[in-house]
RNA sequence: GGUGAGGUAGCUCAGUUGGUUAGAGCAUCGGAUUCAUAACCCGAAGGUCAGGAGUUCAAAUCUCCUUCUCACUACCA
């Protein structure tokens, strides 16, 4: 099928600029899309390698209010450490680029007003919340004000934290702007929608058109088409001041919604790159469009953006959206907020110029077809019996060989046995092998071949055992020997897309110049009477077991640091009345029960001191029913009631939450005291 | 609860459209060997393919049910 092409486009999703990269990023999307253009660039294909850091949305202008910056202080951070990282780390780039370059926002500018003159959004007029001295519309998390379902009185306008209610900032009492603490006013505002609704059919046709996709890409996309109503329309535009501004009149303080500008930054990094040619890439049906990305953003890789790609007219859709799913780390899902994770820019400093055991490692076990679970046991045990053991032992028995027995010039092969040839028509065959799962996409199957030719060279010495033979047939180890050092450098050559540094290692070590892919179909790439390098180093060392356990103990200490990590900000002040209005009691949980079709709920029959009535409660996850029986707990009780799932609940449970959002009881503490007594 | 993806050897995972005796690496055990980083090489053992029912000449693979895990989503007063 790629036959038909005559490039191929790459790119890696762009990273958000919010905090740093770790191992699973690495795993998910930019090392397998570097192999993938690494192996391309050596079959002497032309292909580009496109990237660059996701610079806007509404997280970013919040963390910059939270750590008393700007924006762009923030961005400026993160880009420069997530750049570094992938650099250090040999993800070949042909250009990363970032959201917040002037080219780009000419470009997803432009891109909207082709949309736009086309007629290919729907306009929507809502009321919004305007904030009159900054002069802005207000996104709802720069609004609290008091949830109307539990009182919280500082509620945000998509989510009051505290009950955890999706809201509409509309809904808020008491709104307030974060930005300038004045009262918000309702303004009528316009916004703009992809009408995905109406381009399902269309969206549908080209689904069909890729049933070669990976089964978890194409499920994942089949759920939004097939739930419920089927796709929705969706806004393109916020009233945000961070971002690419709309450009259409009457659009003044609006931005291109995140998801909206971030595909495009394909594009503008693209032009970046290849100013004078970048529509050869872009709008050429022979160019194959490829979207690396990690699970999470399959369905704007995979829907959205292709819709936008087909309503503008003018651009090639994605051929291919080999998205990985997620890779855990130690049993646990890898949390940025709880640092549960491996940082690239740590690695980097822990385990110095091991770049490539790191690669190996996320490629041998990458979660390509299921999440995958990354151990630091793990990670020593393979790359100790797998990369040193085999492939860096073989390399180094052939040429400590070479220069005892040799002078470390490569000996010149005269007579071949039947065996010998055996071995060579199998190394033959190795870089079609490892090709044919490249370009399936099966990085790990390819790697584990690349290790397989690593034990063909080990078999035949141990097979023909020269050592021995030196004393006897010197003529004969000449031959076996100059097949021993092909394979090495066979190996030198497939090896690059997945250890690109070890690649060149090895071939410095032979002391030639880097080979190409279709060299590694030859048997004879090193010539008789070459001499290799007289510096032989190891290709691969062991960890100590103390390096590991270092890493081991530090992902220990991050989970108990973490707890203190993120205590939340103290609230505005409130006043004695306001707070003298809640009627909290003590009580005794009498009864205990799971609500069924819930994960998290809980029926309670609890005794007040007034009276005895039923709670819900959101604690499943954290208290089984058996175990709280007679359990004392501290209740709001003159809380409206609300029904949740067809139960009236008619009060609110007291409960402590923690950084790692696990709830505790809050309870006085002497245990006489009776039931129904104030707290206040 | 809804949707999607999964459950295969002690561990980490392959198994493409049903087709001989279900595979790999690591770990384990035995053998051989010393050029090599106690490395390599040969061999053995190890599986009721989550459980059950069905379709078929034939099921890890297709259908249904049950169960568990993960993701998104709902539930949180």
């Amino acid at each position: 099928m790629s036959a038909t092409y005559k490039r191929t486009l790459v790119t890696s999703a762009l990273p958000y600029a919010n905090g740093p990269l770790h191992i699973g990023h690495l795993a998910g999307c930019y090392l397998p899309s570097d192999i993938y253009v690494r192996y391309k660039r050596s079959k002497g294909e032309d292909v580009l390698f496109i990237c660059g850091s996701d610079e806007h949305g509404a997280a970013i202008p919040i963390r910059a209010k939270i750590e008393g910056t700007t924006p762009k202080e923030i961005v400026d951070k993160y880009h420069k450490i997530m750049g570094d990282a992938f650099k250090e780390f040999g993800i070949s780039f042909d250009v990363y680029s970032r959201t917040s370059k002037p080219i780009h926002h000419e470009t997803a500018s432009d891109f909207f007003k082709v949309m736009y003159d086309k007629g290919g959004f729907t306009e929507e007029v809502t009321e919004q919340y305007y904030d009159e001295e900054a002069k802005q519309f207000l996104s709802d998390r720069f609004i609290i004000g008091t949830c109307p379902k539990c009182g919280n009185p500082n509620a945000y306008g998509d989510q009051c934290e505290k009950c955890g209610s999706t809201l509409n900032a509309t809904d808020l009492i008491n709104p307030k702007s974060t930005l300038s603490g004045s009262k918000p006013v309702l303004k009528l505002t316009k916004n703009w929608f992809l009408p995905l609704d109406k381009l399902q059919p269309k969206i549908q046709a080209y689904l069909d058109q890729h049933k070669d996709w990976k089964a978890n890409v194409t499920g994942q996309c089949k759920s939004w088409l097939d739930s419920g109503d089927g796709l929705q329309p969706r806004a393109m535009t916020r009233d945000l001041d961070w971002g690419v501004p709309v450009p259409v009149e009457g659009a003044e303080g609006k931005v291109l919604y995140v998801w909206f500008d971030a595909p495009i930054g394909y594009i503008s990094a693209t032009k970046e790159l290849r100013p004078n040619d970048w529509e050869l890439y872009w709008k050429d049906k022979e160019t194959r469009l490829i979207h690396f990305i990690g699970k999470d953003n399959i369905v704007f890789h995979c829907i959205i953006f292709p819709a936008m790609l087909m309503e503008h007219g003018e651009f090639i859709v994605p051929d291919n959206v080999p998205a990985n799913e997620f890779m855990n780390l130690e049993g646990n899902k890898i949390s940025t907020s709880k640092n549960w994770a491996v940082w690239l820019h740590e690695y980097l400093i822990d385990f110095k110029d091991r770049q490539d055991d790191l690669r190996y490692m996320l490629c041998a076990n990458a979660p390509e077809t299921k999440d995958n679970d990354f151990t630091w046991k793990d990670f020593q045990t393979r790359t100790d019996s797998e990369l040193v053991s085999v492939f860096g032992n073989f390399v180094n028995r052939v040429l400590v060989l070479t220069n005892k027995n040799h002078d470390g010039i490569v000996p010149e092969a005269s007579e071949y046995t039947k065996s010998d040839l055996l071995i060579l028509e199998e190394l033959r065959k190795f870089p079609d092998v490892i090709a044919d799962s490249i370009e399936k996409f099966r990085f790990r199957e390819a790697l584990a071949e690349v290790m397989n030719l690593a034990r063909l060279g080990n078999k035949y010495l141990a097979d023909t055992e020269p050592w021995k033979l030196i004393k006897t047939d010197e003529k004969r180890v000449r031959t076996i020997m100059n097949i021993a050092t092909q394979i090495a450098t066979n190996l030198a050559i497939v090896c690059e897309p997945f250890l690109p540094f070890t690649s060149e290692k090895l071939f410095k070590m032979l002391n030639i110049s880097p080979l190409r892919w279709a060299h590694a179909k030859n048997t004879n790439n090193i010539h008789a009477g070459h001499k290799i390098s007289g510096k032989i180093d190891y290709l691969f060392t062991k960890f100590e077991d103390a390096q590991i356990q270092a890493q081991i103990d530090k992902l220990e200490q991050s989970k108990k640091n973490n707890v203190t990590i993120t205590i939340p900000e103290s609230k505005p002040e409130t006043s004695f009345d306001d707070f003298s209005k809640m009627d909290i009691r003590t009580g005794t949980i009498l009864e205990a029960e799971r609500v069924p079709k819930t994960d998290k709920l809980l029926k309670l029959k609890i005794d007040v001191g007034i009276d005895t009535r039923t709670v819900v409660s959101g604690i499943a996850e954290w208290y089984k029913p058996e175990d709280i029986i007679g359990q004392r707990v501290s209740v709001l009780v003159n809380l409206a009631p609300r029904k949740i799932k067809g139960i009236e609940s008619q009060g609110m449970i007291l409960m402590a939450s923690n950084a790692a959002g696990e709830l505790s009881f809050v309870n006085s503490t002497k245990p006489d005291f009776n039931n129904g007594s104030e707290i206040k």
